[in-house]
DNA sequence: CAATCTTTGTGCACGCGTTCACAAAGGCAT
DNA sequence: ATGCCTTTGTGAACGCGTGCACAAAGATTG
């Protein structure tokens, strides 16, 4: 057993992939290049890649054939040059003097992330939260489908949130096994989240979203990601304390109002890895 | 003006911070710094804090007088010597040979991150989401305090929602200002969420926890942390389908014990050759 | 076809974060 | 006191991620 522990992310992904040598290490003199990189694409560009594909699908709307890296960067809303490292890792598909095109681009990506197929997801713990992302409509749009909705409460069972007519626990495994489930969400009070995580692996589940705020222990192997909103919400206080320490500090030298710079933009100490993080 | 992106921690501006701010000197001369290392304590450190509070309060309701590194970073789901230089960063609260004292250090943590003061927070958006984080239990336990639900559906203003009448969006100015509220949580659909948060932050709020999927642009000085369901689903999809083409390779020698293929079908992660070619 | 302009792709350097491994430090028994 | 045992605190090494800056590549124009 092992705990994921925050930025592991258990990437097992240093195994070697023999094939798809394509676009294989140039002939440029390599000192060496162990196998760990031929198709592996670093997390942070994973983690990227959503961004690139909901700023590319809102063009492709607006059917938009290219862009250039600088205004989709603009538009996700991260530097062009990391925009341009991040698709390199994907292979060459911009066009040099012209940009990429969208389509083809939101096309690559979406296989990237494994969104060509069907994701079948089951939520368990159908509470206020649970019920919330039972109805949450990015859900079903992209590749995911809720295929159950479960919960501990008999008298829950049976009936319909957001169209699907809750489960009993005790189904637990036959849904999962029946589906073909691989990833599950946990909205679970944090007291039944491991035990709940639990069952989950054994009935075959390998990816979990974890909104419990609990640290969830699982065999290697299996992906944790977490979504803590206490904890997003202590980082954020952090920041404000330090803000207003510092506000006080300077306070003779500039007035409370001149905090606003207008054109300005800023994500503040934002990420995707700070907001979430694999467990 | 910057964007910060998903990156680690949007750190632009660490190049120029005097990085020799340690702990010999507190909060000295800086130029000033806009939202990063504040007193020497790195990003990464502050986001792990919340887990450390959590763990060593579960510890504490026990009654436990102290623990070793070891014992609390497996609770945390961390790397012990992680944790300990993490802990270093705040002084040297631990005894060698001994451990670290529980309440002394959940009351540091508490104290660092800000959480010995009680923030008022707004959540905008009461849909299914923004009810589900009113209700959400953590939230007033730890030092915040939900001051309002705002809403822009005139028909929900009044309606109580987790005992908190819900207000109207014309109200969304006074209610900031008369209650100092710094924290704004932001629930609405992607649509709105950038006009929210824009009257947010002119209204002072400084820190923002962004529920909607879209990219807020803020000026310098604010901070934004965003939880975003469906890029957390699309990561997991990654690397399951990972899993799932590793598996493949590997078939012939598992057994399909405990095997799972999307539902959809296979049709390998790779499909090196895309089957659309938008030139 | 050559010149020019635009934008990609990436080598390189830098800094943060993680982990190892160990000396220093406190507790405890003799 | 002395020596042993436990656990902290941290120096040092390494790897990953970021962003700069620029050469290469293709489009475009004359």
């Amino acid at each position: 057993m092992r705990r994921g522990g925050p930025g592991t992310y258990d990437l097992t992904y240093d195994r070697l992939k023999p094939r798809s040598t394509r676009r294989s290490t140039v002939a440029t003199g390599r000192t060496h290049r162990p196998a760990t990189r031929s198709r592996g694409i670093p997390e942070a560009t994973v983690a990227r890649l959503p961004l690139y594909l909901r700023a590319l699908t809102a063009l492709s709307e607006r059917s938009v054939p290219t862009v250039s890296s600088e205004e989709l960067a603009a538009a996700a809303g991260v530097n062009s040059a990391k925009l341009r490292k991040d698709f390199s890792y994907l292979g060459s598909y911009g066009t040099r003097g012209v940009g990429y095109d969208v389509e083809y681009l939101v096309y690559q990506i979406s296989r990237e992330l494994g969104l060509t197929q069907d994701w079948p997801v089951v939520i368990v713990g159908i509470g206020n939260l649970g019920a919330a992302l039972a109805n949450y409509g990015g859900f079903a749009s992209r590749g995911f489908r809720v295929a159950a909705l479960i919960d501990a409460d008999p008298a829950m069972a049976g009936k319909p949130v957001a169209g699907i007519p809750v489960q009993h626990t005790d189904e637990l495994e036959s849904i999962i096994t029946d589906n073909g489930v691989s990833i599950g969400v946990i909205a679970t009070p944090a007291g039944a989240a491991q035990q709940v995580c639990d069952r989950l692996v054994a009935a075959g589940v390998t990816s979990i979203l974890n909104f419990a705020p609990t640290v969830l222990t699982v065999p290697d192997g299996v992906d944790v990601r977490k979504v803590d909103l206490s904890i997003e919400l202590q980082i954020l206080a952090f920041h404000e304390q330090r803000k207003a320490g510092e506000e006080a500090a300077v306070d003779t030298a500039a007035p409370a109002a001149v905090r606003r710079q207008p054109a300005a933009t800023d994500q503040g100490p934002d990420g995707d890895v700070p907001a979430v993080m694999p467990a």
